[in-house]
DNA sequence: TCAATCACG
DNA sequence: ACGTACGTGATTGAG
């Protein structure tokens, strides 16, 4: 076997991976490109065990020469300041790790990526090109294959000279000629003037290359001819613009060069504060590897996954790794490997009939349980079949959650091979991880457990009224129309798309001359604290304020919802478990979490959330969850006290403060003490207090500073949620979920800041996720195990949502609450409040 | 693709 | 002196 050579294009790929990932510091250096930049090398280099790795890097000439060349390269756009630094940073990496790192005087990086690979075919090695820049695709042949990168970073394609062909509709070999005749804008690359894709492509098949082109210009008839013979020079200049050169000086010691000294950068790679990166480099390379160098399995060759394959795998085996991807479906258990092209299906299960492999063929394994990355999309895959359902008995992605829930992707391929292998090896990994890292029980116990409920709740859906819906989009449309004459004519500046913040700043605060108030990046605010202030300057700013409340609930909850109902006139919504820094699902497609309720015309759309004939919903909402896990956390004798004897928190919060009985409290005392409670949560500052009360900045402090006076628990369990968040770099919840806040190591006082809340928000909001979500297993349980025919169907945050034949309705409702109160025990009862009802409106 | 806006807990 | 609540998702306009 001919061994490999992979190349790098460093600068493409920093640019490419500075832009894809949002900028990322520690210890006040940036390290975004680093890491989107090694986790795609460190993919590359396990996917494709290359013997030889090398980086190459532009290097410009130092003095400026006033050429045509450097007139075109000057069109590029500067380095940003973020990035310049990381190059040098990523230099020292690679060369510890051992790979090598080229560049020359004067020279690109895609002409080092030309030269190389040429030498290497001179040599017998193959060459592995890795790109961002589709200018490399005249490199491509047979010996010499090119990996371009999607999507930013996170896919590569592979290139071979068929795809170039497909791509372009010429071979890798005129590529430049067809960029002399047709130009590159992206490149600053002229062509010729009139010459676009398709008259280049069918000139290049005529004459083969640019310069027989040119050298039968006068063959070619009318303007076209013209043309090309005008622009002869020009054409010749443009295709040596896009050539890469292949020649040179450019000596590589390969030996410099050998990809299988990776652990050696290490400990480089943890200065940068690269650990997610160091622990994807195989530790047992090398003879020196640390002693707690894991044993990573040696797997075999791949083989055909059928019936029979898989049968005798599950026979011999009980973990079984599978994973089903865009397209193959592979299975994984110890040393050996299945798999099977799915044929381009798209229905899993109807791949054998077109002579690929199916789901059907892993059959056997269904009977047992599986080893998954995001195991309810593989349920969703084979649910309504005749066959049983596999149990997931460890799933990959879930893992990885609780070990860092702010992972940017959750994509197999984000964390190694994304195939029944790359599984395999996660889940040996993670295991002990989790016990090493405290998350273990939370995992077992709540995670995985849910996965199986959340799958179900998605199954059932829920039942909504389209009549309902239309009804309320007609009132709605009518409204709309009424409110867009009325503000035109108010205006009186002719007509404008009153969505655009742009247009309406412009008509509300250049033509009709209001008082602008805080500005975005683009120009005035207009959003609805602005134009609240507004409303008596102007008559027709009542009318915007109300023209967006009801083109919102218009466009957001009345079309979109109606084009989701199913054939069952049922919404299926997708819970994300892998959505959240602090432990919460969310919700999408379409998001059934954030349904309004404020207002009263908004919650009109409730009526349209329905049971099914026959069926009632039971809602059931925690009171005041996350203030009395605060009250646990921190101790603080009267809240306790307050919670205990089932006061109402926000009124005893009042009376606290003022130093008055509970009884004297004003609703407008009680409002603003409801607003502070909130606030204090989410790591209170006394500017965000007046901003949302319209008490002043002074009155705001002072209000805090008596708040903490009242509960001094409060006041310290804040400081200590802070210290720990410092000393520690992570803070938890009640069950052990773990949020990392490398915020707190910037040098940044906003980035700090904002650590500093999240430390004292995710204890209190992760512990409410918690709880809720073992409430949910233990519903989900007991629902079954006492034969009910009632089904969880949603979950918001506090609340969770019943559909329940009317005769079991009250045993279910009970159920309900008490699975919810007695999920666990902290110092303050949990109280679930229960209401029943026909339409999501009427349990409110 | 990003920013602004606004729906929810 | 500094800029401000925490956590989400969908829609829209504009580059």
């Amino acid at each position: 076997m001919r061994d490999t050579f992979l190349i790098v294009d460093g600068n493409s790929l920093m640019h490419r991976a500075f832009h894809a990932l949002p900028l990322m510091d520690y210890n006040g250096v940036y390290t975004n490109a680093l890491h989107g930049f090694l986790g795609m090398l460190l993919r590359c280099i396990k996917e494709r065990s290359p013997r030889w790795c090398a980086v190459a890097f532009d290097e410009h000439a130092p003095t400026f020469r006033h050429t045509e060349y450097a007139e075109y390269k000057a069109g590029r756009a500067r380095t940003p300041d973020e990035l310049r630094p990381q190059f040098d940073s990523i230099k020292e990496i690679l060369t510890a790790m051992g790979l090598g790192v080229l560049s020359l005087t004067g020279y690109e990086a895609d002409d080092i990526l030309g030269t190389l690979s040429t030498q290497c075919r001179e040599k017998g090695v193959d060459a592995l090109l890795l790109t961002g820049d589709r200018d490399a695709l005249q490199l491509v042949d047979d010996e010499v294959t090119l990996l371009l990168t999607r999507k930013g970073i996170s896919e590569v394609e592979e290139c071979t000279p068929a795809r170039v062909r497909e791509l372009f509709g010429v071979t890798p070999g005129q590529i430049t000629d067809l960029k002399g005749l047709m130009g590159d804008s992206s490149d600053n690359i002229p062509g010729v003037p009139g010459v676009g894709e398709k008259t280049a492509v069918k000139l290049l098949d005529q004459y083969e290359t640019l310069e027989n082109v040119l050298a039968h210009g006068d063959e070619i008839k009318g303007k076209l001819g013209e043309k090309i013979r005008d622009n002869a020079d020009k054409a010749r200049f443009s295709k040596w613009l896009a050539t890469i050169r292949r020649d040179i000086p450019l000596t590589v010691r390969y030996d410099a060069c050998e990809a299988h000294h990776l652990a050696a950068g290490i400990p480089a790679l943890k200065k940068y504060g690269l650990s997610t990166i160091a622990s994807r480099i195989p530790q047992e390379q090398g003879g020196d590897a640390p002693a707690e160098a894991e044993e990573n399995t040696a797997f075999g060759e791949w083989r055909e996954l059928t019936r029979e394959s898989a049968a005798a795998l599950c026979r011999d085996n009980k973990d079984i790794a599978v994973f089903a991807g865009e397209e193959e479906l592979s299975l994984c258990s110890g040393e050996t490997r299945l798999r099977a092209s799915l044929g381009g299906q798209t229905s899993l299960f109807d791949a054998a009939d077109a002579g690929g492999a199916s789901l059907r063929d892993a059959g056997p394994v269904w009977r047992g349980s599986v080893i998954t990355h995001d195991g309810k999309r593989l349920l969703h895959a084979l649910a309504g079949q005749e066959q049983p359902l596999p149990e997931i008995a460890f799933d990959t992605m879930l893992a990885a959650y609780v070990l860092n829930p702010q992972e940017k992707s959750y994509h197999l391929s984000s964390f190694g091979d994304a195939d029944a292998s790359g599984v395999w090896t996660l889940w040996r990994r993670q295991q002990k991880q989790m016990q090493a890292q405290g998350v273990d029980r939370l995992y077992r116990e709540i995670e995985l457990p849910l996965l199986n409920v959340l799958f179900d709740m998605e199954r059932a859906g829920f039942r909504v009224d389209t009549d309902v819906l239309r009804e309320i989009g007609s009132r709605l449309s009518q409204r709309e129309d009424e409110l867009r004459r009325s503000i035109f004519e108010r205006c009186g500046v002719g007509e404008f798309n009153i969505n655009s913040p742009k247009q309406l700043g412009d008509v509300l605060f250049n033509k009709l001359g209001l008082q602008a108030g805080r500005k975005t990046s683009k120009g005035f605010s207009t959003d609805a604290e602005t134009l609240e202030s507004l409303r008596d300057a102007h008559p027709a700013v009542g009318d915007i304020l109300e023209y967006r409340q009801v083109s919102k609930l218009h466009g957001t909850y009345i079309d979109a919802l109606i084009r989701k109902v199913d054939d069952e006139g049922r919404i299926h919504t997708f819970f994300d478990q892998t959505g959240t820094a602090t432990g919460r699902i969310s919700s999408a497609e379409p998001n059934l979490q954030n349904i309004p309720v404020r207002t009263d015309m908004g919650r009109e759309i409730r009526r349209a959330f329905v049971a099914s004939p026959g069926h009632v919903l039971i809602d059931a909402d925690y009171s005041q969850i996350e203030l009395r896990i605060l009250a646990h956390f921190s101790g603080d004798a009267a809240m306790v006290d307050a919670f205990r004897q089932g006061q109402d928190i926000h009124a005893r919060t009042a009376a606290e403060v003022a130093g008055i009985g509970i009884g004297d409290v004003t609703p407008q005392m009680r409002s603003h003490a409801k607003a502070v409670n909130f606030g204090l949560v989410y790591g209170i500052s006394d500017f965000g207090l007046a901003r949302n009360t319209g008490m002043t900045r002074k009155e705001s402090a002072a209000f805090i500073e008596r708040y903490f006076a009242a509960y001094p628990g409060v006041k310290a369990f804040m400081e200590q949620k802070k210290a720990e968040g410092y000393a520690q770099g992570e803070v938890r919840t009640l069950f052990g979920r773990v949020r990392m806040l490398p915020e707190l190591k910037s040098s940044n006082y906003n980035t700090r800041a904002f650590g500093e809340r999240a430390a004292m928000n995710t204890p209190v909001q992760g512990t409410a996720a918690d709880i809720i979500k073992l409430a949910m297993v233990r519903v989900h349980e007991a629902l079954k195990k006492g034969g009910y025919q009632s089904k969880l169907i949603l979950q918001v945050h506090d609340e969770l949502i019943i559909e329940s034949p009317e005769g079991e309705a009250e045993a279910a409702a009970r159920l309900l609450k008490d699975c919810m109160e007695n999920v666990c025990s902290l110092s303050v009862p949990l109280v679930a409040e229960v209401k029943t009802g026909h339409s999501w409106y009427e349990t409110k």
